[in-house]
DNA sequence: ACCATCCAGATGGCGTCG
DNA sequence: CGACGCCATCTGGATGGT
């Protein structure tokens, strides 16, 4: 409904403008701890690394860099050697697959030479209906270009074959679909062994996608593998995959990034829109987890192991709304093209609390609340901290100025009146993580389950700014699956990004939530079908293959597990993901990997 | 070394409701 | 009377940045 979206945002102010973001603006990455480029020289030397190409980094970045600063450089020489980055070798790339000129740089240009994925996604769509149009074929391309050795050859067949001894049967309707392969550029080899694979009734696309998954594996694979030298070295093979993959590397652990911006923000630069995730995982079902940044040691390693490799997005909800929230997103999604939904989030507190400026003080220097938690000051403390600025009329000592802010800081409160510092409302908290006004009001929830399910949520911006890369991939909609949905930031953010939602299976432990979700629904007037489960433990796999079967499938499926055993504030049972609720995780994984096999079998037949 | 930050749990007191 | 919701207060420590 398109009228929904003037609830999302009560202020009427049209003329509204996002400012630069100040008091923190993202730093470079600090300075650190080698003292002498001797002592950093001769660790790289025994990392592996050329002398030349040390040599080169340090006298680029200066003997102080840090060292992932001079090993990233290093890495970059040789990447720059060995691969493609140069426009022209964007082109020959996919000159080489037996797309037209003309096409190729009308994609480049539309696209952005960096994105090879979006290029390729793009000229084969273009030549999937050009081949549809014509039965004549522009480009006939007889000869394999990919140049592939025999190892390699046994190397495709063995990623593409399995169990599945599905022999190629020669129907017409196959045969022209391998005619349309191989005007696409692939070769024959590729092409039956596609078709063998996926079976008769795929369509052309989804076989050149099939096909274009391989290849890239099969890059990532040649990339994986030390492509100047031979001989073997242990610890330069380490550093290769230290550097290429960092969250499978068992002596490295995952580190969070500086700024907190993930793969980019809306209004800030460093944008990145390309990246290389393992091949297993590039196929739908697309999938995205989310927990908190700043989780005990090695969780993350562990989330990211078993989420297929992939290393976290982690992002600073600051660098997109009024307050922080630090998280970590482990998903497949691609990565460019993203866009922010509209309204944007206020950026500031004084934008998203106009009348509380009157009563600021001038030295509480605060831009950007702390994250919004389950917790909330108790009016006792408020009232302390007016007694505390009462006693000095004027401006107060710069000891009650601490302990003042201090406290503001900690319990998260805004200006509400002379003296009177205030905790936030459920409104206005709704409003800063992106939900509609009163989403969570009323229906049977109390005060208390409000705050703690906010308190427990989504930043919805974030999220949808994440998820908006699927509203081109999915213009009649998409089928959800929403595990630990709580007051369903996830729907609530592909509502936002307006992508229609056919099915959404939602489990959701929470009655409470499980209301809130689908009061929602209704008010929203969603047309398609909403179904709600309580425990996780109840979604077994044969109901998940039932569901699968019924809705045809699920294109996304998305979900933060419980983060009490991970997170900070946890005084008592911050247990890490073993931990009661936590441990919920390994419930995403299960049904994760039930939908991703269904998705597979289903494809097949 | 020092600092700021953090999707928390348990308990007891109080008022309300039946 | 008990059940329940709500409030206030208590309980440190891990983590990562500086």
């Amino acid at each position: 409904m398109a009228q929904d979206s003037a609830d999302w945002n009560s202020d009427d102010d049209l003329d509204f403008q996002i400012d630069n973001y100040q008091s923190s603006p993202p730093s470079s990455p600090p300075v650190a701890a080698v003292t002498s480029s001797d002592g950093l020289f001769a660790t790289l030397i025994d990392m592996g690394f050329s002398t030349e190409n040390i040599a080169r980094a340090i006298e680029e970045h200066g003997p102080n860099a840090d060292t992932m600063v001079i090993i990233d450089a290093i890495s970059k020489y040789s990447v720059n050697c060995e691969a493609s980055s140069s426009k022209s070798k964007t082109i020959d790339h996919f000159l080489a697959m037996g797309f037209e000129e003309e096409k190729v740089i009308k994609a480049i240009h539309e696209h952005g030479e960096d994105n090879i994925e979006e290029i390729a996604n793009a000229l084969i769509s273009s030549a999937v209906t050009d081949a549809a149009k014509e039965e004549v074929a522009p480009v006939v391309k007889e000869e394999d270009d990919f140049d592939w050795s025999e190892s390699d050859d046994e190397k495709y067949a063995n990623f593409l074959s399995s169990d599945d001894e599905r022999v190629t049967d020669s129907s017409p309707v196959n045969e022209d679909k391998l005619r349309s392969l191989k005007i696409m550029g692939f070769s024959e080899l590729e092409a039956s062994l596609a078709l063998e694979r996926c079976g008769g009734d795929v369509s052309v696309g989804d076989l050149a996608d099939f096909i274009y998954a391989a290849q890239i594996a099969r890059e990532f694979d040649e990339f994986h593998a030390d492509p100047e030298e031979q001989k073997p070295s242990v610890k330069k093979r380490r550093m290769e995959a230290r550097r290429e993959s960092r969250s499978s590397a068992d002596d490295e652990p995952i580190r969070l990034p500086i700024p907190m911006i993930g793969f980019g923000v809306p209004n800030e630069p460093g944008l990145i829109t390309q990246r290389s995730i393992p091949a297993i995982a590039q196929r739908p079902p697309y999938f995205y987890y989310e927990n908190v940044a700043l989780a005990p040691k090695g969780v993350w390693d562990t989330i990211s192991r078993h989420l297929y490799d992939i290393p976290p997005e982690f992002v600073d909800s600051k660098y997109i709304c009024a307050a922080a929230r630090k998280r970590g997103y482990v998903h497949n999604l691609p990565i460019s093209g993203r866009y922010q939904v509209q309204p944007p989030p206020k950026y500031t507190i004084s934008e998203a609390f106009p009348l509380s400026k009157k009563w600021w003080p001038s030295w509480d220097k605060r831009t950007k609340l702390n994250c919004i938690l389950t917790v909330n000051a108790s009016a006792q403390l408020t009232n302390r901290i007016r007694l505390a600025l009462e006693a000095h009329p004027g401006e107060p000592p710069e000891s009650a100025k601490k302990y003042v802010i201090d406290q503001c800081k900690k319990w998260n409160l805004v200006w509400v009146g002379k003296n009177k510092a205030a905790p936030l409302e459920p409104d206005e908290m709704e409003t800063l993580l992106g939900f509609p006004r009163n989403h969570t009001r009323g229906g049977g929830t109390s005060r208390t389950e409000r705050l703690k399910s906010l308190g427990n949520s989504f930043q919805v911006d974030t999220v949808a700014y994440h998820l908006s890369v699927l509203k081109p991939l999915f213009p009649s909609g998409i089928n959800v699956l929403s595990l630990f949905t709580g007051i369903g930031g996830a729907e609530v953010a592909l509502h936002r990004l307006q992508i229609p939602m056919k099915t959404v299976v939602s489990v959701e432990i929470s009655a409470v939530n499980r209301n809130i979700l689908k009061d929602f629904w209704e008010q929203t007037n969603q047309k398609g079908t909403l179904i709600e489960f309580a425990d996780v433990q109840d979604l077994s796999n044969e109901k998940i293959v039932e569901l699968m079967q019924r809705f045809g499938g699920f294109d996304l499926v998305i979900g933060g597990s419980p983060c009490n055993n991970l997170a900070g504030g946890n005084r008592v049972s911050r247990s890490g993901l073993e931990g009661e609720q936590s441990s919920l995780f390994f419930e995403y994984c299960r049904i994760l990997d039930v939908v991703r096999e269904t998705t597979k079998k289903m494809r097949r037949s």
